[in-house]
DNA sequence: TGTATTATTTATCATTTGTAAAAAAACATC
DNA sequence: GATGTTTTTTTACAAATGATAAATAATACA
């Protein structure tokens, strides 16, 4: 976890996350903590399995996880989040159908969620919070374009040090093996790569 | 421009896209269209350009678009769209920020548009246009999710024979150069891949 | 038609990345 | 501390892709 600048600022929470993306109405957020579940994972437990419906638009309280995928022979890592993330699968969560990707936790993590009928309902209800669950979608399509752009643009090692510069901090609690699924390149790659050769 | 199935069924629209997202109240569709415009770039044609914020939520009704942005030496391709795409820069058009992409015509194209203020007070106004907007923000996100996935897993080889299987029409109207740019590939490699060696 | 321009292919060589197997290092457990 | 397991690195070789330059094909247009 991030050393917090200053330690009387309140902690990040699946409701303080929500209210940054758009102003929430007083009645939005009593519904919307009224609508919150807790849940604990241990490491290598997993928050979601391959075919299953994503019913949940997370938020982590603490830990960290990753969303992948896998076919016979090789993994592949769409992102890590840690303490702080509010992410889902979007496709499986949106359109409720059965999920291409998995999502695992590579640490005991603690979540904060909400159910999509919950979320559903509560878009219905109150204006505000539609707004702020777009402007959400609207971050990912985002980060999604940048990931994109940077496969494009940059090779491996380039891609390898620029995670480092966004992600530092990360790179403690994260495998070698899954940064190389996650860079798409093999572990014998990176390993070059690290080495400087 | 696909043959459609049965001529005698309507031409797809702006309005017509946006109320397969979600539906729309009749009041809602009467103020919808009352804030669409109507535009058409030659080819070449830039819609957008670097550093200039995105405006607008594009609908083509005929032609096609690249958007796409580039680093001194090289051009590196987002996405194509054509008829009957609802699409924008996302980011840009979201926040309001300059652009890191462009958009160019690669055909004479005519487009209906929306502008970005107009389309957020309509949000504000009808619940259902910010349920549309919504829904098509999800859309956008699993596109770039299949997009990942699909440069993590497959080589070039594989990535362009999906290109031929899902855009299989487009190859006509798109040069072997920004094909290549798509791919993340030099032309060069793909011509050998097409030459199959 | 002829010419200029652009797009595509081919050839050659360098670099990057992958594959497979083994070695080394780090970690966990008894 | 000894042992077994997992992770990471190293090595050697193969395959894919990039860079450059030249050849060919397609297109535009005077």
């Amino acid at each position: 976890m991030l050393p917090r600048a200053n330690h009387t600022l309140p902690m990040p929470t699946f409701v303080s996350a929500f209210c940054q993306l758009a102003s929430l109405t007083d009645s939005a957020i009593t519904d919307l903590k009224g609508m919150l579940h807790t849940k604990s994972y241990d490491k290598g437990e997993k928050l979601l399995s391959y075919g299953e419906r994503c019913k949940r638009l997370y938020f982590i309280d603490e830990g960290l996880t990753k969303t992948f995928f896998s076919n016979e022979s090789k993994e592949f890592i769409m992102r890590f989040f840690s303490e702080y993330a509010l992410f889902t699968v979007v496709d499986s969560f949106t359109a409720q159908t059965p999920s291409h990707y998995e999502i695992l936790a590579l640490e005991k993590t603690s979540v904060t969620y909400i159910n999509q009928q919950d979320l559903e309902a509560l878009c219905k209800k109150h204006h505000c919070i539609e707004s702020a669950f777009r402007k959400l979608l609207s971050i990912a399509t985002t980060n999604m374009m940048k990931r994109i752009s940077e496969m494009l643009e940059e090779n491996a090692t380039e891609r390898y040090n620029r995670f480092l510069r966004d992600n530092g901090q990360l790179l403690q609690r994260i495998s070698l093996g899954d940064l190389s699924c996650y860079l798409g390149i093999t572990q014998v790659s990176l390993s070059r790569i690290r080495s400087g050769k």
